[in-house]
RNA sequence: CGGGACGUGGCGCAGAUGGGUAGCGCACUGGACUGGGGGUCCAGUGGUCGGAGGUUCAAAUCCUCUCGUCCCGACCA
């Protein structure tokens, strides 16, 4: 048992904190709200990162950059989106020691930059659609932070497509989301819930904002990616227009998606226990790490030679850390790498040696085995998916387990009170019923799923007819 | 911005009520023994006690102000 970490059943927010700093995935900075990210922890963006790109650019798109600093003026183009963003963002007066004729407004998201940019190079139906995607970093001035889960500054991609037409767009926005759904589960191993945003909850300045809800360990929800149909708004504002087929002039139809360092915080708190995180092998900063055991110099040299040809040669296609350091016992090393939340673990002694295999054990802490040097690559391949696999089903099974069909105002309260969870109900579309549901239970209406059937009920807050349910839940 | 807690070697803390030469654990450095689930012993390094001002012969300790951090709310990917 890892007592140096605080007790995820005792207290979550708590043993949050500590495994992220302890497991060193990223450490508080100097400046307020603000994080560095540690080697450890950046390893698992740059492989969502490589995840992504891929997908993206199978779908058309390319990378590209914009600056970082916006003109104030071009923020309030957009009446929504200035609304939306103004209170948190960070703004440059001053530059070169002198005072700016106009202040510069560090982005907090890039719809406005590169829709000025857009309304340059679009003139025809043949210039579209615009299918960019960047990977910046972006600044929102929030109250109250939490490692990668909510910081002043943090990493993102963001993608900015232009097209013809609405249905265009709106396919757009509806394959990005499932592109997001797909790596959360394929990859990260979370189980998501695709749907649409409330009017309340909706990005400012889009038309409809759809997103994928994740269910975190302590039953709260997550929002994990979102995918914004932005309509004709901001084209309108940024004046992104283009000649089609007839020869007359049309606003574009735009969309807006993106994914956050946040999704790091999401993988340690769906997968992670009371010894720390635990890391899907798809996503896994070191998939496999080797412990070596020994005694004498020869023993030593004979573990290190093995491990070495296990790392280069026989699982060269998996990632392999080999934890050769001296004057630290194996036992230390086997509860700090299980911390660090590496689902396989090697180990290699005098033992295994003397028998020509290796000592196999999982993150899952099951029982160990031994396996011959012969089969180690079909056996690590085959464990691989086991355990992305049986990651994904308990993810699963939790937030299926904590998922609850309520029809009952009160029933809903006590149960969320009580224990928390997603609740599925019927609400009548009003703004003033969810800000009902807000203030008095805490939750919030994350979505209207996609794949919900529709279903004749009554506003579990004001009784008026409902054609389908919604997901509730406290969030982060 | 409201409520709470806290700033003392790198980390975690004691010392403060009742002022009197800054201590403990871990980590770190050197060495020896160890090594299959968080090793043992020996010897060491390291701190203007968050900052400023005040009271006093004397302040980590008392007083005032200030800065910062974390937790809980309002805002948010």
């Amino acid at each position: 048992m890892a007592d140096f970490l605080t007790k995820r059943s005792t207290d979550y927010s708590q043993w949050y904190t500590d495994v992220v700093l302890k497991a060193e995935l990223a450490d508080y900075s100097p400046v307020k709200g603000c994080m560095v990210i540690r080697p450890y922890g950046y390893a698992i963006w740059e492989n969502m990162q490589a995840i992504l790109n891929k997908k993206f650019k199978e779908t058309g798109h390319q990378n590209a950059y914009f600056p970082l600093f916006i003109p104030k003026s071009f923020l309030e183009k957009e009446a929504e989106h200035v609304e939306g963003f103004a209170p948190e963002t960070a703004v440059v007066t001053h530059g070169g020691g002198k005072e700016l004729d106009e202040p510069l407004i560090v982005r907090p998201t890039s719809e406005t930059i590169m829709y000025a940019m857009y309304s340059k190079w679009i003139r025809s139906y043949r210039d579209l659609p615009v299918l960019i995607n960047q990977w910046a970093n972006i600044v929102r001035w929030e109250m109250r932070t939490r490692l990668f889960l909510r910081t002043t500054e943090f990493l993102w991609q963001e993608g900015h497509t232009v097209h013809a037409t609405y249905d265009e767009a709106q396919e757009e926005t509806l394959k990005i989301l499932s592109i997001y759904k797909n790596f959360a589960e394929q990859y990260l191993a979370i189980p998501v819930i695709q749907g649409k945003k409330s009017d309340a909850e909706r990005f400012a300045g889009a038309f409809y904002t759809y997103a994928i809800e994740a269910m975190m360990g302590d039953k709260k929800a997550l929002q994990a990616g979102t995918s914004h149909n932005l309509g004709q708004k901001f084209a309108k504002a940024f004046d992104v227009k283009f000649q089609d087929q007839n020869g007359q002039w049309q606003f574009a139809w735009q969309t807006s998606w993106g994914v956050s360092t946040r999704l790091i915080g999401a993988l340690i708190m769906v997968h992670g226990d009371d010894n720390g995180l635990f890391f899907p092998p798809l996503i896994a900063p070191i998939q496999i790490v080797i412990v070596p055991i020994w005694q004498t110099d020869q023993q030593k040299n004979d573990t290190l030679t093995l491990a070495n040809t296990l790392k280069n040669e026989i699982l060269k296609e998996f990632i392999v850390h080999i934890d050769n350091r001296e004057q630290i016992t194996p036992g230390f090393k086997f509860n700090e790498w299980e911390m660090k939340g590496v689902p396989i673990r090697l180990e290699l002694g005098p033992k295994d040696l003397a028998q020509n295999q290796v000592t196999i054990a999982t993150r899952f802490k099951d029982k160990k085995s031994p396996c011959p040097l012969d089969n180690l690559k079909t056996t690590i391949e085959t464990l691989v998916v086991n355990i992305q696999k049986a990651l994904f089903e308990r993810a699963k099974n939790f937030m299926k387990e904590n998922t609850f069909t309520v029809d009952n105002y009160k029933d809903f309260l006590a149960a969320n009170e009580k224990h928390g969870g997603f609740f599925l109900v019927h609400w009548c579309g009003k703004t003033q019923c969810e800000e009902t549901i807000k203030t008095e239970s805490k939750a919030t209406i994350r979505c209207i799923p996609l794949d919900t059937v529709p279903e004749k009920g009554k506003c579990i807050v004001c009784s008026e007819a409902s054609n389908e349910r919604v997901l509730v839940a406290k969030a982060y």
